[in-house]
DNA sequence: CAACATTACGTAAACGTTTACTTAAAAAAG
DNA sequence: CTTTTTTAAGTAAACGTTTACGTAATGTTG
């Protein structure tokens, strides 16, 4: 068979308008471009579309607003892990709570969602409440996924924990959590705010005051939040009980069980101070099962200032730490250059007044 | 200057310790290894230490202990992001949901959270609540850092969350919401739940049923609630008053308002549905706040079964969905390769009895 | 207009893996 | 003891970017 050079040229014109098409249908169906199909249809190097796309001076604002028009044409969007692999930054932070599900740290994690997002990162969210030893999984998932930083929030650090960190040369903030090791952290001043909580309660004539703490020997959420009631009755020329002092984990349950036990082994109580908004929602609970008006009889004062004190019944009056805020801040000082050594912060806490303490006048108080 | 022949020899031996020594040190300092260094320390190749690493074949017992050995002495940990963008897949799932701090959708992430890292998955959120341009950002980052998978939770999926998400080519599963594209979602069904709410009032003797609805015209979460009280009303032969159906947005203090609604615009109501946990413990607050007592003079269910609804006084009786297992079940489906095309699926509901709900007494009901 | 500075690019190496392909050695088969 | 098969490795390309370096072309200066 013999082509004319005619035929030829139509041979090779179909060839080329078909390699077209392929072309064509490629784009129409492929997944995702590269920078260099951006480049070769700009006609340009990929340096340039990269200089384009990250504003790199070095090209023409011709050939910026054809790369532009190109990539809005094929809808390209840079791929972030080429983008880390080299330039060692992943835009994502790694933050470690306990129960998400729980309002506290959700209110925590909004805060640091809602910053990180405005500063350009990704959060991965790592759930630790079960046990140490997931703890540690996540620490080297997030270190493999290469996070630029992490913020650990609310659970005790344990000394595994900070090598494990330190190891990996990440900056690291602790949220209302601190530690023994040199780790920046954000949190309130317990002591100072239930001291607050418990003068508050003792200004409004409560003489006979009990407390329910959080976990027993936790030297980060409870031991200070004791000192904190302890002084305050002190100061007050009240001497301290034992027996005014229950434990729970911060939980709603345990907060119906140590409000049980502290009725059981008190007579003539007039309040309660609760490490935590959800255990005075269980004391509010018990008592309302037991048919203990409050605040008539018995006044209930709160920690964190959660939703669940707004939602409470009565609404709950509660000593509220800025937690959303703290979780802004927390990711502003991660990504602070400025903060690499230290600089913790102690937020301010506030009482906020709703309608669980009543005050009792002088002579009732007799 | 000379050197004899031996002093050549010393001088090389010193240079030669002392790059030993420059090694040993910044062994010390450096901050991770990478293969090519397990490789060289342990005098194989990068690509025996990756196939140790994903155990493929192709290698010695012996090889593979010395390196392993190496590995732990060195304490390499291999780089996610090379990985990821060799082989294409991060192992890392994108979840969209609005304001993770609410009980509802914190207690769902809860639960994709944990099915993801059981099966060694991370999970990025992506909290959604403000506005739809912020949905879309996301959706832009979570592809740029290439996630595997997205779950979109609860909120509405717009044609314009659709497009992007065919754009990108990524499996996608709908949490408590569905759409009218072809894409997989779990959720309850809502009409059938509420149906099966308000026929146990019913069948408790309430005949005036008022209902506090969600959003106003939301064709996921409002639309067929309401179908399904007014289905329950007709098959009771109760005719269906518009003044008994109040709107509100989910949320707790929409919940006091709509009471107040309801309860103003309408005499003799003997018990209210309410769509969400937190509008009826805005319900349960303004009946409160009013002196009516619950459930003796009204009767409250709620929608659900979130930890406000066990928090609540008195405890909510409620019609529950298994939030928790929806977000697992939702990242497996996500994960299965054989689901790719769709096979959605209705979760099932079950009403959780509590204290909120009174059986009226025949004479009492005329 | 020569000398130089600047601009607008292009080339290619690097980031840390995985994996197709190759090769030498060892084991099995004849 | 060959020949063949299997095993245990190594080499180098690829993934999609960024960026140091090089080089023409253009602009500026004297």
């Amino acid at each position: 068979m013999f082509f004319s050079v005619e035929n030829a040229y139509i041979w090779c014109y179909i060839v080329f308008t078909s390699y077209e098409n392929v072309y064509v249908e490629k784009e129409g169906l492929k997944l995702s471009y590269t920078i260099k199909d951006v480049a070769k249809k700009a006609n340009v190097s990929v340096a340039t579309v990269s200089r384009i796309l990250n504003n790199l001076p070095g090209y023409s604002e011709k050939t910026k607003e054809k790369v532009l028009q190109v990539i809005a044409e094929m809808g390209y969007q840079p791929n972030a892990i080429a983008r880390g692999l080299i330039n060692k930054k992943t835009k994502t932070l790694g933050v470690l709570l306990p129960a998400v599900s729980d309002t506290f740290a959700s209110v925590v994690l909004s805060g640091i969602e809602d910053m990180a997002h405005e500063l350009d990162y990704s959060v991965m969210v790592c759930n630790t409440d079960k046990d140490g030893k997931r703890t540690m999984k996540y620490l080297q998932a997030l270190r493999e996924k290469q996070v630029d930083g992490i913020v650990f929030v609310s659970e005790f650090f344990k000394e595994e924990y900070y090598n494990a960190i330190i190891a990996m040369d990440l900056p690291v903030v602790l949220v209302s959590t601190k530690s023994q090791y040199d780790v920046p952290f954000i949190k309130v001043d317990d002591k100072k705010a239930v001291f607050d909580g418990v003068t508050y309660l003792l200004e409004r004539g409560h003489r006979s005051i009990g407390m329910i703490a959080g976990t027993k020997g936790d030297p980060i959420a409870t031991l200070p939040r004791i000192e904190g009631y302890k002084k305050a009755l002190q100061d007050n020329g009240i001497s301290v009980d034992k027996r005014k002092i229950a434990f729970g984990d911060f939980g709603f349950e345990s907060g119906i069980t140590a409000a049980k036990e502290l009725l059981d082994h008190n007579e003539g109580l007039t309040a309660i101070f609760c490490s935590s908004d959800e255990m005075a929602a269980g004391a509010l609970s018990y008592l309302y099962r037991i048919s203990i008006r409050v605040p008539d009889q018995i006044s209930i004062i709160g920690y964190d200032n959660t939703k669940v004190a707004e939602m409470a019944i009565p609404p709950l009056t509660t000593v509220g730490q800025p937690l959303y805020e703290m979780g802004k801040n927390a990711v502003k000082m991660l990504l602070d250059r400025e903060t690499e050594e230290s600089q913790s912060v102690f937020m301010p806490h506030h009482i906020v007044e709703r309608e669980t303490v009543k005050v009792i006048e002088k002579e009732e108080a007799e």
